[in-house]
DNA sequence: AATGCGTGGAT
DNA sequence: TATCCAAGCAT
């Protein structure tokens, strides 16, 4: 394919990247991580799977622990794929974007029900199962099945547009880093490349003060070598987090249970737990009077003191706490009456956590 | 193709 | 404190 030349900057020539350079630092400076086979031995495509889903968006140090969990639990992908859905939503609650735990459960399913229990090693295959885009497929044909395929993530993009000095921004430069990314692929241990390349955005070539001098590609970095390593890749600019509003309900009953109901099946945590809340919209916060319209409940509602803050991905929330107390066991209540002793074991995301922490408190923290 | 979708750590 | 960022996907 060919690169737009305009995108990159000219000079006298620097000599290629070699891929067995990459793997050579590779061979000296691999990390150990929980689902990386060890030297020489094969992965098990259910790991690389599992790991990649959680790896999506989320850091090493996060993912470590779900990672154990999971694959202490549900040994196989079949062990995954016999469970109910709320017991996978339950192990990610805290992981966050709960789509790929959705996703990652309707996958397990598809590879028993499509491919008797294994992973198909075909890129195109892999793109068809759920919660697979183009860069898992590639990364799980990579690394579990060493094929040469391209797995573009913010890494890669990060290392090809320094070593090829590419300044045309992203997310329009997604095409060009790839072909630069897909050019480089060698067909020899093409699995070890991909995971060196990680290894490199993750260790030296990272978003901030990129360590070239240890770097086995510096001297075919043009980035480097124009001085530009650490402005690139250039970003378009990110629109600011409007903040949304909204009042969720405590409500309690006779036995001391806690109210809490699950969310849409999709959508902003969909299918998790919720403490019952008023819809959050963007604006002042809600009148009492008018936010009581939301509540699950007629009850005597008293507002706690401050607010509960979280920030998701495009907006802030700021959620007040009101209370409110049943002198019966509140059957006629639309939802889940959960003992505070038992929330920990509730597919309760991180902002229901807070506010559940606040209402204990009587709003403190 | 732009937007919606979580969270915690680093700076 | 505010912003950025992390092994992206679905629509």
């Amino acid at each position: 394919m060919i690169v737009a030349a305009a995108s990159t900057t000219s000079g006298a020539d620097l000599p290629a990247p070699a891929p067995a350079d990459l793997l050579a630092w590779y061979d000296a400076h691999r990390r150990h991580l929980p689902w990386r086979a060890a030297p020489g031995t094969k992965a098990d495509p259910y790991h690389v799977w599992l790991s990649e889903i959680m790896l999506q968006q989320t850091t090493v140090a996060t993912v470590g622990p779900y990672f154990q969990r999971f694959l202490a639990r549900w040994p196989t992908v079949a062990d995954l794929a016999a469970v109910e859905l709320d017991a996978v939503l339950k192990e990610w609650a805290g992981l966050g974007y709960y789509a790929r735990a959705r996703n990652l459960h309707a996958c397990a399913k598809a590879v028993v029900d499509r491919h008797g229990g294994r992973f198909p090693a075909d890129e195109a295959a892999l793109l068809d199962l759920p919660g697979i885009g183009a860069y898992t497929a590639a990364a799980i044909a990579a690394i579990a099945f060493d094929r040469p395929a391209t797995a573009m993530d913010g890494n890669v993009e990060r290392v090809m547009a320094r070593i090829h000095a590419v300044t045309d921004p992203l997310p329009g430069s997604k095409p060009t880093l790839k072909a630069l990314a897909a050019a480089l692929v060698p067909p020899k241990r093409p699995g070890d490349y991909t995971q060196a390349l990680f290894d490199l955005g993750a260790t030296l070539c990272g978003p901030r003060a990129p360590r070239c001098v240890l770097c086995p590609w510096m001297a075919s970095c043009r980035g480097r070598r124009d001085g530009l390593a650490e402005l690139l890749p250039i970003k378009a600019e990110k629109a600011a987090k409007p903040t949304r509003r909204g009042v969720a309900f405590w409500l309690t009953n006779a036995k001391g249970q806690v109210l809490l109901r699950r969310r849409p099946e999709s959508g902003l945590l969909g299918g998790m737990m919720e403490v019952p809340s008023s819809a959050w919209e963007p604006g002042a916060e809600l009148a009492y009077s008018r936010a009581l319209r939301w509540a699950p409940a007629a009850a005597d509602w008293q507002r706690l003191p401050g607010i509960v803050r979280h920030t998701f991905t495009h907006f802030h929330l700021e959620l007040t706490v009101v209370r409110g107390h049943l002198d019966d066991e509140g059957t006629a209540v639309e939802g889940v009456w959960c003992a505070p002793a038992d929330f920990h074991d509730q597919a309760l995301p991180t902002v229901m956590r807070k506010v559940v922490t606040w209402a204990r408190g009587g709003g403190k923290a």
